[in-house]
DNA sequence: TCCAAATTTGAGGTATCTCTCATTTTTATT
DNA sequence: AATAAAAATGAGAGATACCTCAAATTTGGA
């Protein structure tokens, strides 16, 4: 197992400590399976710890699951909200943003699966990881490249295509181009044209590396 | 329970009465508590036979599933090719399509739901579902109406547009304009400037009653 | 109507899961 | 080092799931 948050509490208390190894052995456990069928016997068997342990940490299934999910989705989010304050164009700032998102849950498979997971298990996430596009396009609105706040359903509709785009990648290769095409898809939906959707993910992406 | 498939064969055999029984009852076990948690003991309860009768039919959980799920689909997409078979023009068939696609698995809301769950739980089911888009799309290719045909990609794409759609009304309300968003961004994807897409829904929806 | 074949039944073996709790072990403070 | 508080343990109660199979019931053709 990868110690994704054991490694930030090494510090911290016992408690926190385990707490920590019980949502990463949670996160790997339902990389594994996925969450439906992720018992807490596994996770407390990836974590090294028994099974009374978990009770003295969680209400159930259901609460580390979510925990885990938005601990991931926060991680992930705030990451690219740093790397993405330096870039001043708001379109530029959307495909960014798109990109790295996908190339994260990608990059750490257990992380992609279980954001996945939790889309399909947890309502609202998905408009909560598509939420911090929010800021960027009202910031393309004021420079002129677009032209409305997209609606609810509109961010839904983008959180889908993120997800659909990691899940493949996952299930699959790690493909560049199904970044691309997703970014320039989101571009698309947001309204600008196709001409020009292109033209924007060639303009900011061929800069990057992965 | 309402009874789909069994009500298609009162004039046959008894296996093929039981079979189908257990099919109706797998759809609405499916609808109340997803794939993931659905037994054998419910399905079997809601059909009215019993555990054993199951394991005469079917090997397991997954073959039934599938079934149901293939069986929901082809019924709703063949109703559908049917009815958009006297439309001419390339673009208004996807619209059209698309909308009824949508049209149908929320006004039956087992079928939705089983259709929502199937693309989670079954490989290449939304690529499957978005497959009969692609002879629309040469259509309006022929029409200059597109200019290429779509990537198993994007097929995937707009699958994943068509299934938020129905996720989201049966999880609140029916919202026409639901549809009419999601045919839209469906037209975007496939190429179409914003306002031409637009203005195509307009034309072939604004004339169609629910 | 009769009966062989097809179908259904439901108890029960085996496995697994959730959650509890009395006991043991570890931690951290004095 | 001593010890009280905190944490971890793991056996087990109770529920439920999958699947089998011998016995009972139903079916449909001769």
């Amino acid at each position: 197992m990868r110690h994704y948050f054991q490694d930030k509490s090494t510090k911290l208390g016992k408690r926190e400590r385990t707490r920590s190894l019980l949502i990463d052995g949670a996160i790997a456990a339902i990389a594994e399976n996925g969450m439906g069928a992720t018992s807490i016997k596994e996770i407390t068997e990836i974590a090294g710890l028994s099974n009374g342990t978990f009770y003295n940490h969680f209400q159930g299934r259901d609460e580390i699951f979510e925990l885990a999910a938005y601990s991931v989705a926060k991680e992930i989010t705030d990451e690219i909200a740093e790397m993405v304050a330096v870039v001043q164009d708001g379109i530029g700032r959307i495909v960014i943003s798109t990109d790295a998102f996908i190339g994260r849950a990608v990059a750490a498979p257990d992380w992609g699966a279980l954001l996945v997971n939790a889309v399909h298990h947890i309502r609202d996430m998905r408009f909560d990881i598509g939420e911090h596009l929010r800021a960027d396009v009202a910031l393309a609105i004021e420079q002129g490249k677009l032209s409305e706040m997209p609606s609810s359903f509109l961010v839904h509709q983008i959180g889908a295509l993120i997800t659909l785009a990691v899940e493949l990648q996952i299930a699959g290769k790690a493909d560049r181009a199904i970044s691309f095409e997703t970014c320039e898809a989101v571009l698309k939906l947001l309204g600008l044209t196709p001409t020009k959707a292109h033209r924007a993910v060639q303009t900011f992406l061929s800069k990057t590396t992965v």
